[in-house]
DNA sequence: ATAAAAATTTAGGCCAGCCTAAATTTTTAG
DNA sequence: CTAAAAATTTAGGCTGGCCTAAATTTTTAT
């Protein structure tokens, strides 16, 4: 059974891990976990111990089976607890996370299977991230980057790659939602940023920043 | 901000002193939660700098107000999870109890707010028990015991007790909800047992230990 | 190729929450 | 009323998770 602290350490290698290749470094841990790099160091050496992670002093560091099928289920949790905070209590996208962030340490298989059961055994969570399977895969979406459509091309917005509140309330506030399909009307050459037309009668301006940030298929 | 475990230790001080009058000791407190009587002196120590409990060394302790509060209110959020574990995850009501545990502790005034207007503004968790208000009041249900009971009285059972897995897997059992109305036919002289007549046609035996746990009105 | 910079680890320490053993205070029994 | 028993507190110590400062290793820039 592990502590909370290092279900969260877990969670943050996987996380660090898939969106680049190779060891996550100490340093990048330092940030994510707003501790100093002597502390992540010191859980390092705790969680390799544990078998959960494959570490070589200052060769960084990377899950082993074991420690990402624990990293997978925390995940698991954190977005059906999204689920059930957006869609049954009617929170905004942009509130959840701290909650989650505490709802998915609670321990109890029985809990998450009847939860998923709850919320209709959702496939994504309201940021459009996959929900990992029971058995502990994540499925692979293949989505794209809207920065990397062309003009002209029609997309569907399916997930956002940044969680953060003012982001998402950005969003809320440009009306971009999670679904809509857009049509790439114009991408200015100087600042990349795009306009995109939402339904019939909306233009929306996208800054190449936020187009970065948003997954499209 | 309390910690989880302080946070215990109020809620703990709030029962032992509901169903006693004056202080509670510390060894009482030490058997609830399952540590020395050594490590409480720690904690009501801390408690005490805390404003949260009134504390004379050998004394005993009572909960200040603020303490008191902070009680009613973890109290508050144990309960409304229970109601959602079993009303809404159709979990049984002797299952519930240590996952409400750790729920109790998610810290979200607006999360419970919700959870409450979801849930239909419950008055009661699934064993009987008051929720208390948002504003920290106990309501007081002046329920007596089944086993102050005279023959030939109906009562609808109300609450219970005792709250331990075994005891609620003997009243499902025995077939014994809450809102039941029962009629005690008779009254064992020799061991105090009681027969109770439920509906039209069933017949069940209570022991004394069992009615003496049996809230009713 | 090597010196400076950056990243990482080690050493030593702090705090929360627990422990045991010993000391102290309160309660109880005779 | 006092001695034994029970309850409680104090003293000192441990572990988890964090810290700073110093040492070490790796990377980068000339």
């Amino acid at each position: 059974m592990q502590s909370f602290t290092e279900e969260n350490y877990l969670k943050t290698i996987y996380n660090l891990a898939s969106k680049q290749q190779g060891e996550v470094s100490t340093n990048a841990l330092a940030e994510m976990t707003a501790t100093k790099a002597a502390s992540v160091t010191d859980m390092l050496r705790k969680l390799a111990d544990k078998q959960l992670i494959h570490y070589k002093k200052y060769q960084g560091v990377r899950l082993t089976e074991e420690g990402e099928r624990l990293a997978l289920q925390i995940i698991r949790r954190h977005r059906l607890w999204e689920v059930f905070l957006v869609q049954k209590l009617g929170f905004g996208w942009d509130e959840v996370h701290e909650m989650a962030e505490e709802l998915e340490h609670i321990r109890s298989e029985e809990l998450v299977v009847r939860l998923d059961t709850f919320l209709g055994n959702p496939q994504f969570d309201p940021h459009g991230d996959p929900i990992p399977t029971p058995t502990g895969q994540m499925p692979e979406m293949g989505y794209r980057k809207l920065s990397d459509a062309e003009a002209g091309e029609a997309v569907c917005l399916r997930a956002v790659m940044e969680h953060s509140t003012e982001f998402l309330q950005h969003l809320n506030h440009s009306s971009l939602t999670l679904g809509s399909i857009v049509t790439i009307s114009e991408i200015n050459a100087f600042d990349k940023s795009v306009l995109v037309q939402v339904g019939n009668d909306r233009t929306v301006f996208v800054s190449h920043e936020v187009a970065k940030n948003l997954l499209v298929s």
